[in-house]
DNA sequence: GTCTATAATTTGATAGAC
DNA sequence: GTCTATCAAATTATAGAC
């Protein structure tokens, strides 16, 4: 009680369930380097406790990086979520303006654009929600364009939006981005 | 020589240095799972030897994916060389193919591709590889498009077609990139 | 929920014989 | 060029005490 009176204090952190803290963290590493690209001390290490108390909270890392990426879409639909009256155009720039904001805070690409690119040995349950993912902003995208080349179309943002940002991640240069997306409409 | 002779009279099989074949396998290693996809290990049991003796090929892990990535790019860009008369549409139909060609055969990403996602963890040597494979891809179909644009369309086009094969390989349907593509011009 | 301790495996890399 | 042998470190994961 005392420690989250304490916490609450704080300016700039609010209390988090550890669960939550390491989900954070593993994002962060996973956006960075990959699936590969962190362990569970790596973790540990960093809210300070010790890698046994990781398994605790997830199973395995198959297990953690699953809902790592499953809440990882909820946001990011959350975050693009249409407004009222929009057209089309719009819906394409909520999505631009995502991934860009997502770039030029901390370089980092779309969790699950680093995890697709690994998609060929990755754990079938992590596999599963990047799937879930790409289905379900296509679908969403594809509706708020409309049109019979909707869909065709939603998959030509979401792979110039992935390839850009990887570019970018490339060249450690955002102008990459900008360039890619440019005619985007 | 007399090992030579037999293999030279294989269909298939043509001789090959051990570091070539070496960098076969590490290339399609990289292309399914990524630099951290594949051991040193795994490529010499892959053709009878031992570890330490493809160490004596390739000091470090490091300058063998460096070596490979230079090598598909000398590779890839020869694959897409202009033919005399070509138009802008013609060397976006090449790019386009390439990259077709090397999913349709066996799923596989472009190499800087893969890389590039993880660009944030590489070896300093493997990044310079990777941002010259894009620069030269880059500046070689920016001038045969031409005009003040031509570089911008030519980010434009690399981003969807790196990113239309990470959906393809995500979803594990090659009609993911057809969509991708399907209006680049 | 966190800890200590440890198992079981894999990794990149090296030394030195043949 | 390839081998045996080995190292030092890291990894995922588990058992059981507190």
């Amino acid at each position: 009680m005392s420690v989250k009176l304490y916490l609450s204090i704080d300016r700039n952190e609010t209390v988090r369930e550890t669960a939550q803290r390491l989900m954070d963290l593993a994002e962060a590493h996973i956006r960075h380097a990959g699936y590969g690209g962190f362990s569970f001390r790596d973790l540990a290490a960093e809210i300070g406790i010790k890698s046994a108390s990781v398994h605790h909270h997830f199973p395995t890392k198959a297990i953690l990086a699953a809902a790592v990426a499953r809440r990882y879409g909820d946001r990011f639909l959350a975050a693009v979520a249409p407004r009222p009256n929009e057209t089309g155009k719009d819906a394409v720039s909520a999505y631009r303006s995502a991934f860009r904001k997502a770039l030029e805070r901390d370089g980092r690409m779309c969790l699950c654009g680093v995890l697709g690119a690994e998609a060929g040995v990755l754990p079938p349950e992590v596999v599963q929600e990047i799937q879930s993912f790409f289905r379900r902003c296509i679908d969403d995208l594809a509706r708020r364009i409309g049109g019979p080349e909707g869909e065709a179309r939603a998959f030509q943002i979401m792979a110039t939006l992935e390839g850009g940002t990887m570019l970018a991640r490339a060249f450690r240069d955002i102008g990459a981005f900008d360039h890619a997306v440019a005619s985007l409409t």
